[in-house]
DNA sequence: TCTCAGTCGTTATAATATAACTAAAGGCGA
DNA sequence: TCGCCTTTAGTTATATTATAACGACTGAGA
């Protein structure tokens, strides 16, 4: 309806965040994908949390700027930043967080990123990292199997080194 | 109600199956946990599978042999399983499948099974490894950044050799 | 016998995710 | 510009997975 003085809550994001969706809005149309103002809101609210976050918790977020959003509305933006490779879901936790990745690669869209998560149960951070030994090592195991992998998932539990020291 | 001696429904399970269920008791027994009825049905549900199966489907199943059981009723199971290490829950499926390696372990309980999962997204079975390399890369990646892991899930998904004929 | 821990029955509800249908918006060739 | 098609979004309802809460029963040991 209204455009020119469209929203009534200003852009939420740190210019951190900003930074992040710039670069993500970049992506995107290199890929000739649409990261559409919900989308971009989503995963705004992704990027801006330390730890992954529910669907439910950004729905509650998202509505703050888009009052009828629903479900619906939240799990359509997940799926299309999953397939962008701009965020990952965490098995364990039912949660999202923002890909570290993805936004750094210069290698093409292609270039086939395999993730590890260490979960920290102290204080819930999620840290990504990219270890090829586990990479190569899950890749062995499938073939000395006969199996094909086409896509796995790694998420290590146990205490970060801040949590720690306490 | 014919039937000459009027029996509620028999054990429904393999001669397999019930040989491993009695594996199970003895563990239960040297460990000084209670493999009950209800725990000895959803195991045994549990095991005669070659799926992963999601808790109403056990559900569903265990119906017939207790009329009234209810979620709570096989979730309790399920965590008394899990507790024990009897079966193992696969994230992405949020199903549970037995383990293949408890009842064959010599070690004792605290023998700190490490497993991985091979999932066939063409057939649906799961298979379970314990491949070291696996077990070490992963352990390696997290002392490299200071962090403390305590428990691991990982689940490959792709293609099982069966699968890649057709 | 009493008590306590563990187990189970029962009802209700929370948390996560998708189906199905309609409408609007955007891209694109004629 | 128009019409056409694909993608995206709104909306309502529902499916799927999991837990809270409370009372009753059981069996082992003081
Ligand atoms: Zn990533
Ligand atoms: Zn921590
Ligand atoms: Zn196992
Ligand atoms: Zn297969």
């Amino acid at each position: 309806m209204l455009t020119s003085t469209a929203t009534a809550v200003q852009d939420p994001f740190s210019p951190d965040t900003l930074a992040l969706l710039d670069r993500a809005a970049a992506f995107c149309t290199a890929r000739t994908s649409r990261l559409t103002e919900t989308r971009r809101l989503v995963l705004g609210l992704i990027l801006q949390s330390s730890k992954p976050v529910g669907a439910y918790d950004i729905l509650d977020h998202l509505r703050q700027y888009q009052r009828n959003a629903a479900p619906p509305t939240v799990y359509r933006a997940i799926d299309f930043l999953l397939s962008q490779g701009l965020i990952h879901r965490i098995e364990r936790m039912s949660a999202f967080i923002g890909c570290a990745h993805r936004l750094e690669c210069h290698h093409g869209h292609g270039c086939g990123h395999r993730a590890q998560f260490l979960i920290c149960s102290g204080c819930g951070a999620v840290s990504e990292v990219e270890d090829s030994e586990i990479t190569h090592a899950i890749a062995d195991a499938a073939r000395k199997i006969g199996f094909k992998p086409h896509q796995s998932t790694v998420e290590i539990e146990g205490l970060c080194a801040a949590c720690q020291q306490g």
